[in-house]
DNA sequence: GCGACAG
DNA sequence: ATCTTGTCGC
């Protein structure tokens, strides 16, 4: 485990939050098409809270992506950074992902982050940010569908349909498991939308959530337990 | 103005 | 995100 440090220019204003947004935006790779699934690493970010004591963990876990193997994982904590605002959620978790990142021993390959790339009010969530910080192509993959609208996908698991924001398809939704409800793929950096809900799929063989998400959500939640209540 | 709103 | 027991079902 190691300690993140909230870097001494960032936004402490939810105005100045969206003016960096705004201006990271046009850093965004688009015209990738990533890593082929089932190839190379595959690393899950995620972080967990205590609002009361201050503290915040971040778990990496990379995965052999054809074996779904874990291959790598390591934790970082922190201070609580920025409040939660939605729209703003990169703000507060990226200092401590990207402490956590930085201490795995490997390449972690494809980043899937808890939440949105390209499916954001300003085109700018929490996967397309972190890609533009790291360079690293990234997916989000959230677990609701934020303010935007979509039709049921068929009951199939693999079915989808366009996540929307008016006209324009900013993700997918993605059945993962058969009639259960879908998860919400967005692109985030260096990948593209057909790959990243290859990705999503692949790595979700048994369960609603991908086995990334599954397993750093369970890691950085006992490293918030050993680092605080 | 009011409500909704990734984690 | 987080607060939280049992319970229904494969």
């Amino acid at each position: 485990m190691t300690t993140a440090r909230t870097p001494a220019d960032w936004p402490v204003t939810e105005e100045e939050a969206r003016a960096v947004q705004d201006a990271l935006r046009a850093r965004v790779v688009l015209d990738e098409p990533g890593p082929p699934p089932g190839t190379g690493h595959v690393t899950g970010v995620d972080v967990a809270y205590d609002d009361e004591r201050d503290v915040v963990a971040a778990a990496a876990v990379v995965l052999d992506a054809a074996s779904l193997d874990v291959v790598a994982e390591t934790t970082a904590v922190g201070r609580i950074s920025f409040p939660y605002v939605p729209g703003l959620l990169a703000f507060r978790e990226i200092p401590t992902v990207l402490a956590a990142l930085d201490a795995l021993p490997c390449p972690p390959g494809l980043v899937v982050c808890d939440g949105y790339g390209l499916a954001h009010p300003r085109r700018f969530g929490l996967a397309s940010h972190l890609g533009v910080l790291t360079g690293l192509p990234t997916i989000g993959v959230a677990k609701n569908p934020f303010t935007f609208t979509y039709d049921e996908p068929d009951t199939p698991r693999g079915s989808t349909a366009p996540l929307l924001a008016g006209d324009e398809e900013v993700g997918r939704a993605l059945r993962t498991r058969d009639a259960v409800k879908p998860v919400f793929v967005s692109v985030g950096h260096r990948v593209s939308l057909d790959n990243a809900c290859a990705h999503t799929l692949a790595l979700a063989p048994a369960y609603r959530l991908p086995e990334t998400t599954r397993r750093a959500d369970a890691l950085c939640r006992r490293a918030l337990g050993e680092a605080s209540g």
